[in-house]
Formats: structure tokens, sequence, C-alpha cells
DNA sequence: TCTGGGGTCCTAGGACCC
DNA sequence: TCTGGGGTCCTAGGACCC
């Protein structure tokens, strides 16, 4: 099941006054993160920019993001699924799996009858319409969800497969991007149908598991699991942030690493998780990346702990007089904040009295908003202003300076900015 | 589609070990 | 000191997804 334009929905659920009226959602970014079917009608698409779509829609409204309310939306959209299986599969805020396998008997349908019932019943107490799709495995049913959109019911039976199939080129296929479409067309496969077609002998010379599961999954048999836990932490947490125009400005392009670190240390220590792994990386004008991954002593989430390490990343990979767009963070080897042990040679009083700072600091955001504190290092983000010639001071906010700079620098403490 | 932000998993190859 | 054969772990980078 995937929900139709669903934020876009979402909103048109809650305000009356926007149902019929092209929507778009995303106004904060500056680009379309869903639309309305009244706007794609039009022409908007995701990921654009908002004067184009002032070109193609004048009419469009554009509002916020508002999470809050979508993630609501969506936790009572799987309530209702699981009114019908408990075999359920979160996959994404607007869209899961749900397994119906022996479900016929219960509910006296069939599984069609199941579906259309689930549709109906999301429909009518929420308010929004989704899309299903009904088969033999998640490739073939993700496929039916999208075959007929929005508001579409689609069963592929066994038998039936090849007529889904044989109009539907690789590259639109779950888990196919453009890589691999590159690929199979070389090897003159362009369908799904010509994918699915070929012989289990051919795709293990050619392909690596995870296409050999998709020519699993297009042939009817079952691979993929519906993953039935909920998940419950985290791999890696990353930020990034772009800028324009790109920067070639080195204390500009630190600060946004420096805050970018600050960030997703706080994202990690709200999940109680430590990092054993700090990855670096700057984008280029041209969009290429270049990154460095860096072994911390001990893991943590602590930028305190980290700048240093960081500095010296940046250090290796920043170029002078390369403009960048964008820094990204990534921690890593992410492990339970509860489960960090102490090694002989950490000054284990120091890192108590960093808890405690990183503790108020927390409780200060979450009275006071978001970086009441933070870190000197991040602060030259404003100055960004120096390419129209001279430089403005930092605006926005009155700062003072902590007393004891030089004292708290030598004791390895952050540095704070304290909001007046 | 000249391009935002946050994730996951897989693979090849090197380092190291017995 | 050189050699064969087999295995594990780690890392960089690729590919995809929403």
């Amino acid at each position: 099941m995937d929900a139709d334009a669903f934020f876009a929905s979402c909103e048109q659920a809650i305000h009356p006054e926007l149902r019929g009226k092209p929507v778009i959602t995303g106004k904060e970014r500056g680009i379309v993160a869903a639309a309305s079917y009244e706007a794609k009608a039009r022409g908007v698409k995701r990921g654009m920019g908002y004067f184009d779509v002032k070109k193609v829609c004048p009419e469009a409204i554009i509002v916020p993001s508002d999470y809050e309310t979508y993630s609501l939306f969506s936790v009572r959209m799987f309530e209702i699924l699981r009114r019908f299986s408990p075999d359920l599969e979160e996959y994404s805020i607007d869209e899961a799996f749900v397994d119906l396998t022996g479900l016929r008997r219960s509910f006296h349908c069939s599984y069609g009858e199941l579906a259309s019932q689930i549709q109906e019943t999301v429909e009518k107490e929420l308010g929004i319409t989704v899309s299903i799709g009904v088969s033999l495995s998640k490739v073939l049913a993700k496929i039916g969800s999208k075959h007929d959109k929005p508001h579409g019911l689609t069963i592929i039976p066994g038998k039936e497969i090849h007529l889904y199939l044989d109009k539907l080129p690789v590259e639109k296929l779950w888990g196919i991007g453009p890589n691999t479409s590159a690929f199979l067309n070389k090897l003159g496969i362009r369908t799904a149908l010509e994918l699915a077609g070929k012989d289990e002998e051919f795709i293990q010379r050619h392909l690596s598991k995870p296409f050999q599961e998709i020519w699993c999954e297009l042939n009817g048999m079952s691979v993929y699991p519906v993953v039935t836990e909920s998940k419950s932490s985290y791999q890696s947490i990353s930020k990034t942030k772009t800028f324009t125009p790109p920067s070639t400005d080195e204390s500009f392009v630190f600060a946004q690493l420096s805050k970018n670190l600050e960030n997703a240390c706080i994202k990690a220590r709200r999940h109680n998780l430590a990092a054993k792994r700090l990855i670096l990386f700057l984008r280029k004008k041209d969009f290429r990346d270049i990154g460095i991954e860096l072994k911390l002593n001990r893991p943590t989430a602590y930028p305190s702990e980290l700048f240093e390490a960081a500095r010296e990343g940046f250090r290796q990979i920043y170029q002078q007089g390369i403009p960048y767009r964008l820094t990204g963070v990534v921690l890593s080897g992410l492990m339970p904040e509860s489960r960090v042990q102490f090694t002989l040679f950490d000054d284990t009083t120091k890192i108590e009295k960093m808890a405690k700072v990183y503790d108020s600091i927390d409780k200060l955001s979450s009275r006071f908003g978001k970086h009441t504190v933070q870190h000197a290092s991040s602060l030259p983000t404003k100055l960004q202003v120096q390419h129209e010639g001279k430089r403005q001071d930092i605006p926005e906010r009155k700062t003072a300076l902590f007393s004891g700079e030089n004292r708290r620098q030598r004791l390895g403490l952050p540095m704070l900015y304290i909001k007046v």
C-alpha cells in the first residue's frame, strides 16, 4: 500500500479549503517535497524549484512541511492495516507491506476484496486516498501499487504477471537505479519482462545478489520477507547542508561542517547513541564528493571530543581555492551510549564533566530552542555575505562570548556562545 | 529534470592470521 | 627465509531507496 501524494493529501485532509486545489509542500526547503494531483496535473514534479513551479502553475499553494502531522496520519494508517493483519512492515512514512496470506478464511473473502476493504477504511477514516497492489512478492506488489495511481487497486495473479512486466522499463523497478538500468540495456534487456525471462544461469553470471533477488521476485518467487519489527535504532546518522552560492572561504566551510557535526551529535544523544566512526565530506561545485573516514578513540556523541579529529580530517580534504557547495558528516558505528566503556587511558573526570556540559546544553535547547548554546566553531556560518563585497557582522542574534575562553580551550572544553 | 536531505545494504580487495 | 592453502575482518566506494 502506498499513499497518494501523501504530504499534500494530509494537508488537504486537515485543511478542507485546500481540497481540489494544487497544493505543494516543502516551502522551507525551496523545492517541491510533495505535490497534490491537481498540481501534478499541471506539470509540477518532485524536486522542482519554486521558480519553475510558478511558471507551470502560478496558482499553486505552497505550504511548509508539517512532519508531526504527517507522522500522525502515518501512525493511524498503520493502525488500520494492523486490524487486518499483524504481519505489517512499515516501509516508509507512507508505504507499508502487509502479508495477507491465509486471511481469506477469517474475512470470508478474496484477497482482492480484502485489499479493497483496507483501501476504503483508510480513505474513510483518514480522508486520504491510497493505492494498493496485491501479488505474490513485494516487488510485484509494488508494481501493482504504482500501476494505477491515485486510488488504484491492482491485483497481479501469477498467471498475469507478464501483462504487467511487458511495457515496464527496467529502470522503473524497485531496486534498479540508473546504473543498473544502463548495464541491463547493454545486455539487451530493456523491459521488466525481458529481465524476468532470462534463465537463472544468465542472471547469476551477470548480476549481483540484490538483482538476483529482484529477478526471483519478478518471477513470483517471494524472497523478500515482510519485516515486522519496527526499526529500533540507527546504523548511521548524517547531516548535510547545501549553501548557495558555493564558497571558497575555509572558515565558512568548516563552520558549516561544524554545525552539521553538532546537529548529528544532538540527534545521536537524543537516541542515546555514541559513534565509533566519523565521516566528513565536502561536495564541490561540480557535485563531486571528497570525504574522509576517521576512527574515534572512544565512541562518543560529544562534538568537543570530535573537533580535533574533525579539524585534522578537514585539513586533509579541504583544497584552497576550490568552491564547495555542501558539507556533510556521518556518525557511524553507532552503539548504545550505555555500553561505552572507558579505556585505561581515558580522562574519566574530564569525560564526566563533558557529559554534564552536554546534558545542560540539551536541557537548555529543549527549553529555549535548538542552538540556544552552540559551539563557537559553528559560528562563521553567518558570515556568508562576503561574496557581495563586504562582510556583515554576526546577524540575527546578539551573542556574548563566554568569559574565560582561553581557559576553556586549555581544558579542552567547548567554547560557548550564549544567546542573550 | 543540472540536482535537497536522510538512510541502508552489498562487494571487492587489502591486511592480517593460522 | 620462502612457500601453499584457507579464513576473517575491515574499509572504501557503489548503488539504491524514500
